[in-house]
DNA sequence: TCTATTTTT
DNA sequence: CGAGCAAAAATAGAT
């Protein structure tokens, strides 16, 4: 049997791929969709053919020389989408990794390499498949030479195959022919001009017949169409250089030799480099075809369990001076706790309890009374040293938590640190015995560092990016189940579980701390979020007391306004739908009533806000509307829902977020306290239902407009700067220095101007968004950015430098050296492209203020416990700090959020803080 | 589970 | 030329 070649028409086949696949991203936001497809399609034709040899074809991006013959026709070309201009390396990489032969030269296009190696390697015997997506290859097909032309269907990938014969039945005409065909008809995407009037139909049937334009020009007069006739005789030049461009060369100037190109079997490609490709690209399913090759994970055949007290100790005492990973298997998650009855009430009420007794001695009594806070801890210190020690009566919590204070580690790493240190009683210390914040490692903050653009940061992830090992998910192995529920029903995929979390937290330890020294993030890991993690958890554990009955008032209040509105839109309208619903309020008013253009649309009519309020002062309808909108949130998210996460204790215990958000600002969920009402008046009313414990005030401090003044010191803009150093009312003090007028004389309308540009520039202006904002003409807002601009010229230079900067490097830092990642800047889309524009101008200044508020949270925390004050900071918004002041520290406590807030960070402008006491938040605000 | 809307900084 | 502002979370409705 002879031996066989598969071709593959490089550009052509990612090409195919590229717009046949979905847009797929990896977590870095590399675009990977072509080389997927052009992989998967590479598997399948592989699979079939089980070739000797094997070779891709790529064009080099110069012109060409056949093109270059005629360099009038060239050029009409559209540009390569940058999704897939970057996917080209990519590729490459991938068939290098793989050790496929890759054929290029500069002045020949793929098709010549393409028709040179397949007719050289038929006249050596061997037999050649083609593959590419583009007809003009089938000029090349000969008995032996097959072309497989791939096409993505609905079912699936489907490949067209043709020899000599199947080309005659398709297209009447022999493959050599089918050039004389196509130099008549043109092709415009390859700028082969033919002869004008002549298309498929005439071409193929003049060929046809006379086999040649050749023999056609010799025949001219008895062409069919007379019209064929006619341009064929006028155009035969332009039919003769058409042939040109249309023939494939097929003697190539190249060093080609077919042995390079030998592939003995297909799972040869499999190689290890090939695999850690395929794994930065996150071609999750392409993986299992490197079981071979693949890192074998033994770890998981030494996981252990642990239940008597005499092995446990011996345990613990083997980590003495190594490097650990461990992990606390909570009894309770918080997470959807409060969705099942009020399993999260009881969690912070045990620890109200806990926490309540006698400082001293406390490690030795918390937990003693009550059932195991925690269900095990999970430790590896090895490749074969990974026990999970499971609590028990003979073996209590307590038990286990003075063996692990006294373990002597070197080094402790754990995913997820905070809801670990309250199991282990690590509130409002920094210590268990030898287990310090010095040595403690949290894997998860150190990979949200290096990659704040994902959304979930799980050990199979984490195992995956920094250690190389692909593994099974907690998901994958227990589901939805709770630990405590796995441990009973599943309790070897449990023990899988926790033993990897401790695992994972072992074995990337040591990369994450490395990327971290590599990108110049150490600093900010070690002093800044890792001391937070301690202070958010006591934060947590302190929580704030809401007054549910205030908030029962306040929501009957609203019912009663929110009645009336009801009854009134439905008269209104003349029937009763649900307002709450956007899709029937269009209907409603846009049909039903007709109201001027439902302006906005994407999936019907918007009824959003800013399309309202414009038709408010001519509809009563909408003016109800927009107040039943504002009073029915009020109701659901805050009246109601507030009183859903009070605790046993009377408070509310946020969860604050530190692996959310891209620019380093936290988040607050269950329930989110950053968003409790402020601008509307009504809506303000709610925090009087949030209330300092008795003996207590609330101390409140916030940054004066930090962003402006981390955009001041940035840039360093002296006017700017300078602006600030006057102290005066920065927005009024903008309008005078850009529209060239007295301060005293700055009116209402140019304060309120200038505040918006100010706070534009800030999210990274277009004149767009400001005149949407200021409600003036594009032209208008156009000219207060130019005249801004003009006004602080330092500013424009630092926001331009951010975007020139993020492009280059596909990243932007902060003053402390925080990362985030802009893949979209590489996009081809100019929304997608715009917004990493804004994004790049945005993300450097707020997240500088992040990190700055940061810092000052963990001074602020220390602090009071240092003084040994009884007051606890609570709540952070952003920019505010919130205080639960004993009423004798009231003094002492404004010292401190004055001192530690503005000595936070060394700016060339003043960070000023405005401070309020008050005996409750809407007071103290 | 996704979309539209609203709330904050 | 385009189409719509930075960062979040919760709710209710629609699919």
């Amino acid at each position: 049997m002879s031996e066989k070649l598969v071709l593959i028409d490089g550009h052509s086949i990612l090409n195919r791929a590229f717009f046949g696949i979905p847009d797929l991203t990896n977590s870095e936001g590399l675009h990977t969709n072509a080389v997927y497809g052009f992989l998967n399609i590479m598997f399948k034709i592989l699979e079939e053919e089980q070739p000797d040899y094997l070779t891709v074809a790529f064009d080099v991006s110069e012109p060409t020389f056949r093109h270059k013959m005629f360099a009038e026709y060239k050029g009409t070309r559209k540009p390569m989408a940058a999704e897939l201009k970057q996917q080209v390396p990519l590729m490459k990489e991938m068939l290098r990794a793989m050790g496929v032969t890759i054929v290029e030269k500069g002045g020949y296009e793929a098709d010549d390499l393409l028709g040179t190696i397949a007719k050289r390697s038929e006249a050596a015997g061997v037999e050649v498949a083609v593959v590419s997506g583009d007809r003009d290859l089938l000029q090349l097909a000969t008995d032996h030479i097959k072309i497989r032309i791939p096409k993505t269907k609905r079912t699936g990938t489907e490949i067209e195959d043709y020899n000599a014969k199947e080309v005659l039945e398709k297209y009447q005409v022999t493959p050599t022919e089918f050039i004389d065909v196509k130099a008549l008809m043109g092709d415009t995407s390859d700028n082969i001009p033919g002869v004008p009037g002549i298309g498929e139909k005439t071409a193929t049937a003049i060929i046809a017949k006379y086999g040649s334009i050749e023999n056609a020009y010799a025949h001219v007069d008895e062409l069919k169409p007379p019209r064929a006739s006619t341009n064929l005789k006028e155009h035969y030049d332009m039919a003769q250089m058409s042939k040109t461009l249309a023939t494939i060369d097929i003697d190539a100037d190249i060093a080609y030799k077919l042995a390079d190109a030998h592939l003995e079997q297909v799972s040869d490609l499999y190689t290890e480099e090939a695999y850690l490709l395929c794994k930065r690209l996150e071609f999750k399913n392409l993986l299992g075809r490197f079981s071979v090759e693949a890192p074998k994970n033994t770890a998981e055949e030494h996981f252990k369990k642990i239940e008597k007290a005499q092995e446990a100790e011996a345990f613990f005492a083997s980590l003495r001076g190594k490097a650990c990973g461990f992990y606390v298997v909570p009894q309770e998650e918080t997470h959807d706790a409060h969705t099942e009855a009020d399993g999260q009430m009881n969690l912070f009420g045990s620890f109200a309890m806990q926490n309540s007794g006698e400082e001293a001695g406390q490690q030795e009594t918390a937990g003693s009374c009550h059932i195991p806070d925690f269900l095990g801890l999970a430790v590896a210190c090895g490749e074969e040293e990974i026990c999970y020690v499971e609590a028990s009566e003979a073996l209590p919590c307590r038990k286990i938590r003075e063996l692990f204070a006294g373990s002597a580690a070197a080094s402790y790493a754990t995913l997820d640190l905070k809801p670990q240190l309250k199991e282990l009683g690590m509130l409002e210390k920094k210590c268990l015995g030898t287990i310090s914040e010095e040595n403690l490692f949290d894997n998860t903050i150190a990979a949200y560092l290096l990659n704040p653009i994902k959304n979930e940061y799980p050990y199979e992830d984490i195992a995956k990016d920094y250690a190389g090992l692909m593994i099974l998910s907690r998901k994958d192995l227990i589901e939805k189940l709770t630990y405590e529920k796995a441990a009973e029903k599943k309790p070897e995929e449990f023990l899988k579980c926790v033993c990897y979390m401790a695992y994972v937290a072992y074995k990337t330890r040591e990369p994450l701390e490395k990327e971290l020294a590599d990108t110049g993030m150490e600093a900010l890991f070690r002093e800044i979020e890792m001391p937070l993690v301690f202070t958010l958890a006591d934060m947590e554990k302190e929580g704030i007391i809401a007054s549910g009955e205030a908030l029962k008032e306040y929501g009957d209040k609203l019912a009663v306004r929110i009645d009336e509105l009801e009854r009134k839109i439905y008269e209104e309208a003349g029937e009763e739908f649900n307002i709450n619903s956007p899709k029937q309020l269009g209907v409603i008013l846009f049909e039903k009533l007709s109201l001027p253009n439902g302006k906005k649309t994407k999936t019907g009519y918007s009824t959003a806000a800013d399309v309202l309020d414009r038709l408010a002062p001519d509809y009563p309808i909408v003016a109800d509307i927009l107040e039943y909108r504002q009073l029915t949130k009020l109701k659901s998210t805050y009246a109601d829902g507030l009183v859903n996460y009070i605790a046993e204790d009377g408070r509310i215990h946020t969860s604050f977020n530190q692996t959310i958000t891209a620019t380093g600002r936290l988040s607050s969920t269950e329930p989110n306290l950053q968003n409790i009402p402020m601008r509307i008046e009504l809506g303000r009313l709610i925090r009087k239902a949030f209330l300092p414990k008795s003996g207590f005030v609330f101390v409140d401090a916030d940054y004066s407009q930090i962003e402006l003044r981390v955009l001041a010191h940035l840039s360093g803009d002296e006017k700017l700067i300078e602006a600030y150093r006057n102290a005066q009312d920065i927005h009024r003090t903008t309008a005078s220095q850009v529209f060239h007028i007295p301060f005293d004389e700055v009116t209402d309308l140019q304060r309120r101007n200038a505040k918006a540009v100010n706070f534009g520039i800030v999210y990274g202006i277009s004149s767009f968004g400001l005149s949407q904002d200021l409600s003036i003409t594009k032209k208008e807002a156009a000219e207060y950015i130019e005249r801004y601009f003009e006004t602080y010229p330092k500013i424009k230079g630092y926001l331009d430098g951010l975007v020139a900067e993020a492009k280059e490097k596909g990243y932007v830092t902060t003053m402390f050296g925080r990362r985030r990642p802009i893949p979209e800047l590489s996009s081809s889309n100019f929304m997608q492209r715009s917004f990493g524009e804004r994004i790049a101008m945005n993300s450097p200044i707020q997240g500088t203020a992040a990190d700055i508020i940061k810092i000052a949270m963990n001074r602020v925390h220390d602090r009071l416990l240092a003084e040994g004050l009884k007051s606890r900071l609570i709540l952070t918004v952003h920019d505010e700090l919130l205080v639960e002041t004993a009423v004798e520290e009231e003094q002492e406590v404004r010292k401190i959020l004055a001192e530690e807030m503005h000595g936070a960070a060394q700016l060339s402008v003043m960070l000023e803080i405005d401070v309020h006491a008050g005996s409750d938040w809407y007071q103290a605000k």
